[in-house]
RNA sequence: GCCGCCAUAGCUCAGCUGGUAGAGCACCUGAUUUGUAAUCAGGGGGUCGGGGGUUCGAGUCCCUCUGGCGGCACCA
């Protein structure tokens, strides 16, 4: 019997059977057998060791390919489970997945670990690698299976099997040796010797066992495994690039705002930040006028009696800052604006010829964030959304989200964002209205999505409990994921409080309510940009546009009616007239990240010129100064403002 | 909120096993009038996050509170 390999070159070559990957890799040559770390038969995972079963496409999986990355991951989570339960005696194991740069391992133990352990469990590992433990894949019967791991004390592992193998099922465990075997689907390297040094232990952490609250807290242990040293190396290299851009770091160096102790989760805006949002703020106006919107401003702290009503009261009371007065009334701060825009819309008489109500406002809201979850600017207990609620009919959402999706790309296309991807977040398990209505209201989403050209993500159970929601996700400088920009469906609300129209047929009829914010609200969108821009804002965003610097005192009456035309031109200036060296003017606004800075001395001064120099370059450019102001006005004029060329 | 780590001058950080605080930058003063990423000299500044304890003696050890950081959970 032989069995036939086709390979992605479109060879094709016989075999005989039983016979393995790594030999089939050997046969083509030494050096590549050593660099490959699994095979794939008809895009299935094999192990390298495990003989083949029949023929089909196969591919060999490279180690430093994305695909072999995973694999050796997975080695150096089992890796690291075996170093820790010969280390601490006693611990469980539990799960340990692959992450996007390396793995975890979730481990059940009475005592904490502590970073400290570290350093000993990566020379356990490493003792493990050099042994080089054959990794042996074996069969078990499910219940076996159980009855082996309860044998063992193992009882996360054997719940894991009970519940998530059918009953018959076959189970595969993978041991290195006859020391340690975890459940796993594979594949696995050969043996642990093929992992190589090239890892690290990198965190510490809490984490819940399947993710709920819950249940018990499991302590979770991150690392981070590449192909070589090399690779490990630039990995942690481009970590500290990543930490640099930290916008809460940034924020400080380039004194955009401040938060402290007494109000965590609460925002001083600097001068510098504040120009940033104010600039930002004329930005969006301007998007949702010409968008068709209507703004509108609506109280900040309203009577408990009015959160009663809109059901905030009952299902959001956590999140809420609620104060008394001396009078006794209990009132809270608004954790979100809808309730009040449904008041607006409220008074009068409403008509469908009204529809679709573009409703916009920046409304600062308050809500009691969990304390750990507050993070800088991204996570904060005061922000200002961008919000609007569109209420229309039925027929008309799918145009309005579609309408909106589209204004998103637009205004995110602007601050050179692109959303990794647009999640579709479905119906969660609990939740109001029929599966028929869920069914609809997810198609309509899904459609709006696909009319607007974007194929969303979906996020299984994400959505409100009363409808579906698009929430585009931005990665920050440190790869966590944030929401800026969502559309949310909303029946509910709008019955709750009583909203309707008029509409065709001489009756009443209530609208529906789409909830959407494009920024997500102010704070989180400024730490994105500063993050995304690494504070290098372009001329429009930028707090200070140009610094004016002198060379000598000669030249200071100059300097001064040079800014002050740029300020009249409508220019953010600054007038550096210290007693320095324009070396050292330079050095520092550049690091201040001024976009442009405009020498003059002596020369300057004589013939009404500026030596301009743009941040990043070194070039200066000598220009008289109307042509400095028409070049700098036209590189400060935000995107929506600039005419077509 | 939960788990782990951390907290020294405005900022970045040093201070080994307990012996009454130090650097660079920033700030102030003076000199220097400077041609594109740091001119020189001098000076001021910290009850070492708060409270408690151990000790003859605590920035250093222990407890506790507060806050920060990294995850988990929750979410714009």
């Amino acid at each position: 019997m032989s069995i036939s390999l086709k390979f992605p070159d479109g060879a094709e070559r016989s075999y005989e059977d039983g016979a393995t990957p790594l030999a089939v890799a050997e046969g083509i040559s030494k050096s590549l057998a050593k660099k490959v770390v699994a095979a794939k038969i008809d895009g299935a995972w094999w192990d390298l060791t495990r003989p083949l079963e029949g023929g089909g496409t196969f591919e060999l999986v490279m180690r430093d390919s994305a695909d072999g990355l995973e694999v050796l991951r997975h080695d150096a989570a089992h890796v690291l489970a075996q170093a820790v339960q010969e280390l601490f005696p006693g611990t469980q194991v539990t799960f340990g997945p692959v992450t996007e740069d390396g793995f975890y391992y979730d481990f059940a133990r009475e005592e904490p670990f502590s970073t400290d352990d570290f350093e000993k469990i990566e020379k356990r590992m490493k003792e493990i690698v050099d042994a080089d433990l054959p990794i042996i894949r074996k069969v078990w019967e499910k219940e076996a299976a159980i009855a082996h791991f309860k044998s063992i004390g193992e009882i996360y592992k054997a719940e894991t099997i009970d519940e998530v193998i059918k009953p018959g099922d076959p189970i595969t465990i993978y041991s290195h040796g006859d020391k340690w075997g975890d459940l796993c689907r594979g594949p696995h390297l050969p043996s642990t010797g093929s992992l190589g040094k090239a890892f690290k232990l990198m965190k510490l952490a809490g984490a819940y066992w399947r993710g709920d609250q819950k249940n018990a807290q499991l302590q979770r242990i991150y690392g981070t495994a590449w192909a070589d040293e090399k690779q490990l190396a630039d990995y942690l290299t481009r970590l500290e690039e990543a930490e640099k851009r930290d916008h809460r770091k940034l924020g400080r160096q380039m004194d955009l705002f401040h938060m402290q102790e007494e109000g965590r989760g609460m925002v001083f805006w600097h001068p510098k930040g504040w120009t940033l949002w104010r600039t930002l703020e004329s930005y969006i106006r301007r998007r949702l006028d010409a968008a068709g919107y209507v703004e509108v401003k609506t109280p900040q702290v309203l009577d408990r009696v009015f959160w009663e009503k809109s059901g905030h009261w009952d299902k959001y009371r956590e999140n809420m800052f609620v104060c008394e007065t001396v009078e006794e009334e209990t009132l809270s701060l608004k954790p979100m604006n809808c309730p009040g825009h449904v008041q607006i819309f409220k008074v009068g008489q409403k008509s469908y010829r009204d529809l679709p109500l573009r409703m916009a406002e920046c409304g600062a809201c308050h809500r009691y964030e969990p304390s750990g979850s507050l993070h800088g600017l991204m996570r904060v207990r005061a922000f200002t959304q961008d919000d609007a609620h569109i209420f229309c009919r039925e027929d008309q959402i799918e145009d309005e989200v579609a309408g909106f999706l589209q204004l998103v790309r637009l205004v995110h296309g602007d601050f050179g964002l692109v959303a990794t991807h647009i999640d579709l977040g479905t119906r969660p398990e609990k939740r109001a209205g029929s599966d028929e209505f869920w069914d609809k209201a997810e198609a309509m989403m899904a459609n709006a999505a696909r009319k607007a050209g974007i194929e969303p993500r979906i996020a299984e159970g994400d959505g409100a409990f009363y409808a579906p929601k698009l929430d585009f996700i931005v990665k920050d400088a440190i790869g966590r994921e944030w929401t800026c920009g969502t559309i949310q469906l909303d029946y509910v609300l709008p019955d709750r409080l009583g909203a309707d129209y008029v509409g065709e047929d001489g009756a009443k009829h209530k609208p529906v309510m789409l909830h959407r914010a494009i920024f997500g609200s102010f704070e989180r969108f400024i730490g994105i940009i500063i993050e995304n821009y690494a504070g290098a804002f372009p001329m429009w965003l930028a707090p200070v546009q140009v610094v004016v610097a002198t060379i000598t005192q000669d030249a200071d009456s100059y300097a001064k009616e040079v800014a002050a035309k740029m300020r009249a031109a409508g220019l953010r200036v600054e007038l550096d007239l210290r007693n320095e060296k324009v070396g050292y003017k330079v050095r520092e606004h550049s690091l201040a990240k001024v976009p442009a800075i405009a020498v003059v001395g002596r020369k300057e001064a004589e013939q009404g010129s500026v030596a301009l120099r743009r941040l990043g370059g070194e070039a200066q450019t000598l220009m008289s100064l109307p042509e400095a102001l028409a070049a700098l006005t036209g590189e400060a004029t935000p995107p929506d403002l600039r005419r077509a060329s």
